[in-house]
DNA sequence: TGCAATTAAATTGTGTGCAATATAAATTGC
DNA sequence: GCAATTTATATTGCACACAATTTAATTGCA
């Protein structure tokens, strides 16, 4: 046995890691790319983006939340939310609001017309699973991996 | 048994399935975003975003691509890759040149600092690899996963 | 009470992503 | 051979993402 030395990965396997398919970071960016615009077609019937549509998927469950709510959420920040929200807003999706009892925080809010969005985005999962030829059980024991992943990172 | 109906997803099924949580595509969005911001300091010291080091990977492993070779090889259109790569042109990192067999198509090749970069990126899947704290036998398994979801959606 | 530290959004600036369109070179059909 | 089609890249316009900074409101605590 040679003498232990720094633990170090050998220069030749680290080349292989350069390599693009060995790339888990690159196999997450491209298949999100690729759903993204899948849900597009969809969701431009909507009039609404695919972060859009997330920010709806919190509002249904929870209407009325802050921005920093929605970016707690979503995983995004007021840099992001704050021009989305405003063009969602003058879209009359949501409303946005000073709440009284903080007036740094901004409330958002479903209108009647982000209300009604949902009953047609009811047949959205069902659309895009078509599209996805693999059993949902397998889908949904990747959705499990992926979020335990996420919470690893936090 | 009841008379065989159409095939409908009962909608309080439906509703559920409206859940965040029970999104694959925000497991994937959310991941894929966070990830992104882990490589972006590594990324910053060497001068290149997340999607640059992308090209670099590809080029890493064949010099001298075209522009629609890069697009098939990441999934990306020329609407993304040809600013993407001017910048890294102004930067030193590649250089762009017609093909003289064919007037129509750009060659995207490593400049002499761009293959020197390659020496630091070496250490970034190492890197990252410590700021993920699953074996990775795991991480090479929920790849493979991503890579063959992603095939069946082409 | 007073004011420094913290928190919440907004703003600024840069760099993607991508649909739609434009431009120009190469290929095909006749 | 050459017009019509196809292919390769570029351009335009819009909507994210996010780091860094700014502004304003609240909290903590001496």
């Amino acid at each position: 046995m040679p003498k232990a030395q720094k633990m170090t990965v050998p220069s030749s396997k680290r080349a292989q890691l350069l390599k693009l398919d060995n790339q888990l970071c690159f196999a997450l960016y491209a298949l999100s790319n690729r759903i993204t615009r899948l849900y597009q077609p969809l969701l431009a019937e909507l009039g609404i983006t695919y972060p859009q549509y997330l920010v709806l998927l919190v509002l249904w469950e929870h209407d009325a939340r802050s921005v920093g709510e929605l970016g707690r959420a979503l995983d995004l920040d007021s840099g992001t939310l704050t021009p989305l929200l405003k063009r969602m807003e003058s879209n009359g999706f949501v409303s946005r609001l000073r709440d009284a009892d903080d007036e740094r925080r901004v409330v958002v809010s479903l209108t009647t017309a982000g209300l009604k969005l949902r009953e047609h985005a009811l047949e959205i999962p069902g659309a895009l699973a078509c599209q996805i030829d693999l059993p949902l059980s397998e889908l949904s024991a990747l959705r499990i991996q992926l979020q335990h992943l996420r919470q690893t990172i936090e």
